[in-house]
DNA sequence: TATCATTGTGTCAATTAAACACATTAACTT
DNA sequence: AAGTTAATGTGTTTAATTGACACAATGATA
């Protein structure tokens, strides 16, 4: 969201914005980060105003701090919003008002600008916090997620987008899971990303043919049935391969 | 560049330009539209800053028809730089300076933010014009480029980055070439921005099997040798083929 | 009219992708 | 404790695509 704390605190620069879309995997489904605005109840993207000596990757990474409890997150920009009327109608400013805030004139005549990040974490590790103008901070499914204040829905539908074409370019699979992981797990993330099915057994020929998984001893026991191999990512060959991306369509 | 004008006038937003990498293709090169300061003499990408009531879009749009005589120019933001030292030694502030401009002590600690744009235009219809503060415009092929003021130079090394991740998903074709145009230089195109060659016989086969060309009756006559067939795009296949993907790596 | 360099078209082998079969096995049932 | 179940591990076969080349056709030039 556009946090609108600090507004007469003038080490932010009050009217520039990160908004961050951070993924997660669980249950085979791609998850958000949402928080709920404390008056209107409304669902919004984390995020919060830059501070006038910060770059806006320190900004994302500083509230994504707070939001999550996790350091060096996987950041990627993807867009900056700007259109000049986005702030006009703005459901934040009504939750601050609500909230008894009191900010003066020339502060709603600005133009609110905000710069889109997507980021991928690891669910398991994630431990959601909701911010001053928030009482929840919980995952949604993307399918759950119907609207979002201001033009949130709009900017998560363009961090999807943006994931899903640098899925060959960009270490999504080993940023969204944790470090061990099946074979079976890592499809469930592409077929959810891509939204289609996949052949389990060219999905695996392909994805081993990249060199990029190391094989472990050990199989992931608990789930009914045969348990499967677990793998972790041989991150200097993964890392090598992203340059010239994978190779071939899904 | 960070157009350094009207840096007291209210109209506009005085920290928040727009910066262009405008790619044209031309002797079979792929070339870059840049401005030359008019003290300094460096050269700078061409650029100004964003009016409050307008969207980055027009601000881009705006520079770009003032610099090209072009109207309806292919645009694509990818990315914003704001590193707040980035300000700090500004050789375009220099040569604000030189011009006698008189800005005050609170513009000059600022903190500049610049979203950068690419833009495709057909060589052939764009007429270069300086801005109020270069003396001259011109295109200047890649490797004629050494250094640019500011991070200029990083900009746009961001923008040929996006240019080659995106040529399977853009209109990088159709808006670099002129209408009518021959496989052989669509060919050229795309080895120019992929920096390395193809082979012809391939590259034909695999273009035509997306039917996105419309191959016409004529000719392109003139040159030495056997005369080419000229092609068109079929817009209406070319976009629908772009929203998955041209399958296939080159 | 012969030459040249480039274009149009086609072939073949090697590689990759798509579709599918069967044996193996951890947990659950009875 | 043995049988059942459903998922996993590991293939094979066929079709499609790619990569590497060969050769004829042709527009300008000499």
């Amino acid at each position: 969201m556009d946090q609108i704390s600090n507004f007469n605190d003038r080490q932010y620069l009050n009217h520039i914005s990160v908004d961050c879309v951070v993924f997660g995997f669980h249950d085979n489904q791609l998850k958000v980060l949402l928080l709920r605005m404390k008056f209107t109840k409304e669902w919004a993207l984390p995020g919060g105003f830059v501070k006038e000596d910060e770059s806006f990757e320190t900004a994302a990474t500083r509230v994504l701090k707070e939001r999550t409890g996790l350091d060096s997150i996987f950041l990627k920009q993807f867009k900056v919003f700007s259109d000049p009327q986005r702030s006009k109608t703005n459901p934040a400013v009504q939750d601050l008002i609500d909230s008894g805030a009191k900010p003066d004139q020339e502060w709603f005549d600005q133009r609110f600008i905000s710069v889109g990040y997507y980021a991928l974490v690891d669910f398991s590790k994630a431990d959601p916090q909701p911010d001053n103008f928030s009482d929840l901070c919980a995952w949604k499914s993307l399918n759950e997620i119907n609207t979002l204040i201001l033009d949130h829905l709009q900017i998560l539908n363009k961090a999807l987008e943006n994931l899903r074409m640098q899925l060959n370019y960009q270490p999504i699979g080993y940023n969204l899971l944790p470090e061990k992981f099946t074979m079976p797990e890592l499809q469930k993330l592409y077929e959810t990303i891509l939204g289609k099915e996949l052949d389990r057994r060219n999905f695996q020929r392909k994805m081993l043919s990249y060199n990029i998984l190391n094989r472990l001893e050990e199989r992931k026991t608990g789930g009914a049935h045969k348990a499967p191999f677990l793998y972790e990512f041989n991150l200097e060959n993964y890392q090598k391969a992203l340059q010239n991306g994978l190779y071939g369509g899904w």
